[in-house]
DNA sequence: TACTGATAATCAGCATACTGAGCAATATCC
DNA sequence: GGATATTGCTCAGTATGCTGATTATCAGTA
């Protein structure tokens, strides 16, 4: 396995690669300016009003410190507003604002088409088989990371 | 697919990031401290000796700009030299130093156990299987990145 | 040879990601 | 109830990655 270009580390952060460029570019086409990040937090927002940035980063699999600079963006775009918490004074509160969902609503066919077009290439079957296999690798290592993904405490029963 | 974990998009970047965590363990428990992209770098520099950066960038796939900067840091480490080209003025030609070969030597069964690592969780064929639709995927999107897969010039007849 | 276009490298600037540290507030245990 | 541990958030610092611009150099051509 000495050849870089069988590793799955480098197949990986290829494809995540080429993931963003799509994405990025599908989002400006349609007139948006939201990175896959902000996406993922703007949707997550949506989903679930009032949760706090440790369940925000939870629910994305995302550090708790890359989340702080995220909703600040979201926050300064007019997109999502960050408000303290009346149950725990140090937790910060997110909601979505009108023009968050707004955005949000616009922005679904272009993050749509970006999925379909990073999956270019391979047939329906073997798209599908590739996520699978991914989220069974990422099942059997969510712990390995810093920023695990973790369920919303109440969201579920 | 309006929910962010069937998203390709969401899989490969958590895939990754554990992919990344994974690399860096086991690389620190073997006591190195490279990071991938470093390594990435180091390796074909061994491989294309004399290699300038913009054919290195190709080579693994990294924009142009990062890569200054982590030449910079495998020249302060002392794992590689950086030159004026004397065919070409603008270019800096690269040379792995004997610290950086001994280093590439002494980390490649750490990055081995890695790539096997960050697979955990499917059997070996799964591995294989998955490895062979990022590569489809990957060759079909090449050319979407900045940061394009490129032969070097020389390197092949 | 002068002009034009392309290329190698760097820089400024922005947005992830992470480590480790710190502060404030909450939870827990005795 | 008070010490202790934990948690939510932020900050400083480092390393990718990218966009866009600039400088120096090279290559091809009129």
């Amino acid at each position: 396995m000495s050849e870089l270009y069988v590793k799955p580390g480098h197949l990986v952060r290829r494809f995540q690669q080429i993931a963003v460029a799509v994405f990025h570019a599908a989002v400006e086409d349609a007139g948006y300016d939201l990175t896959p990040v902000q996406y993922a937090a703007l949707a997550a927002i949506a989903t679930n009003s009032g949760l706090d940035q440790a369940t925000l980063a939870g629910l994305i699999a995302y550090d708790r410190t890359t989340i702080t600079g995220v909703v600040d963006r979201l926050v300064q775009k007019g997109l999502v507003a960050r408000q303290p918490s009346a149950r725990d004074r140090r937790a910060h509160e997110l909601q979505i604002t009108a023009a968050g969902k707004k955005t949000l609503r616009g922005i679904e066919p272009a993050v749509e088409a970006a999925q379909k077009s990073m999956l270019r290439g391979l047939t329906t079957a073997e798209g599908k088989e590739l996520m699978r296999l991914l989220g069974k690798a990422i099942d059997a290592g969510n712990e390995l990371s810093r920023a695990p993904l973790r369920e919303a405490a109440a969201a579920k029963s």
